[in-house]
DNA sequence: CGATATACGGATTCGGATTCCGATTCCGCT
DNA sequence: AGCGGAATCGGAATCCGAATCCGTATATCG
């Protein structure tokens, strides 16, 4: 019996593992959560059964899908957001980016919050996440731009509400935003 | 032919479909949205035919039971909210008694959002909710409680962003709506 | 070049929403 | 009160799509 964890995968899983997470991403973009497992499958070129070796159930495909977004989001809030010097807009920019990131694609969104119930990351990503939130709140509290009892815990609630009117264009996010940052600010 | 459109509905009917609508309402609350309609129809002591005659479908039924939650959440504002003579506590408690609601109703919530991709109401309701919103904000307005520029659709977004902050507990709902609401006061 | 552990594909199984239709029940009318 | 027939009822049958199973194909290692 050789020890089958340590091997590594073989070189067609790896690429057929690609293969699925691509076409599942084009097509869920494309078409919201109604593609079917046999469409994803298809699209990749690749039976079913390979589909489901890979990602065991239609969920945890589509949590798949989801954590390359949260990847995508933190690289922006890293690149983009931090360089901001002023607090305030820094946060806006990384609302903004959930913002687009669900508005563009409502369908996965869609998918992922029926499957999962929530849209929040978690993991790694979720956790560095976490932490560019608490370096921006530091900042904030510094300079004077927030309120000190803010916590990212309301910075997470807020990102939630932001994807969640984003997703289901309830109205102008972009609004939104603002009035909750409006609402982060030292009262006077 | 008689005019089918004018007949009133059998008597058994009507009762049938009270007996199917309540129930639903019943086992939503209790399993989430995992209820399947044969179980409804067995709770209401009928047959699945008569479920999808009243309600086309599975969504529809789910719509059917939203509808009446909305009713009892419109209610409530006119009986207890518009009472509050401080406006920022009429809003909050319209908020509140939103949060609570899919607090307690996750599994009808879900379903709907799932179902229908939002939560917030149509028709008569909606029309109602809305008006609502605009006698608070006319009076926020005159005593100054809230900026001059916010509008209905400002308060719609919030009370989707509480919705979804409660259905999906990502946090503490009852400070999502201090944040939204210091967001809505005049600026210094 | 075998040997064999892995991966592949797609027919098949399974679960649950929706449809269909013969049996039954109410309503309007005489 | 009793009749005709339209509207309902019930639940078996159908349909659709996720998930499983297993015989076949292929990469990797010695």
């Amino acid at each position: 019996m050789s020890n089958a964890a340590s091997r590594r995968p073989r070189t067609d899983a790896e690429r057929n593992r690609g293969r699925v997470l691509h076409a599942a991403t084009e097509l869920f973009a494309q078409h919201g959560d109604q593609v079917q497992m046999a469409d994803v499958a298809k699209a990749a070129g690749v039976g079913v059964g390979t589909v489901y070796r890979h990602f065991p159930t239609r969920q945890a495909l589509i949590e798949a899908v989801a954590e390359q977004r949260f990847a995508e989001i933190l690289r922006y809030a890293r690149e983009e957001c931090l360089a901001r010097s002023d607090t305030r807009q820094a946060l806006a920019c990384f609302f903004a980016r959930i913002g687009r990131v669900h508005e563009e694609g409502r369908g996965v969104s869609g998918a992922i919050e029926a499957a999962l119930g929530d849209t929040e990351p978690r993991g790694q990503v979720g956790a560095d996440l976490l932490a560019i939130g608490e370096e921006m709140l530091d900042r904030g509290r510094s300079d004077g731009t927030l309120r000190a009892d803010v916590k990212v815990a309301d910075l997470y609630m807020i990102a939630g509400a932001v994807a969640a009117i984003s997703r289901n264009a309830v109205g102008d996010w972009h609004r939104f935003i603002d009035i909750a940052l409006d609402g982060l600010q030292p009262r006077p």
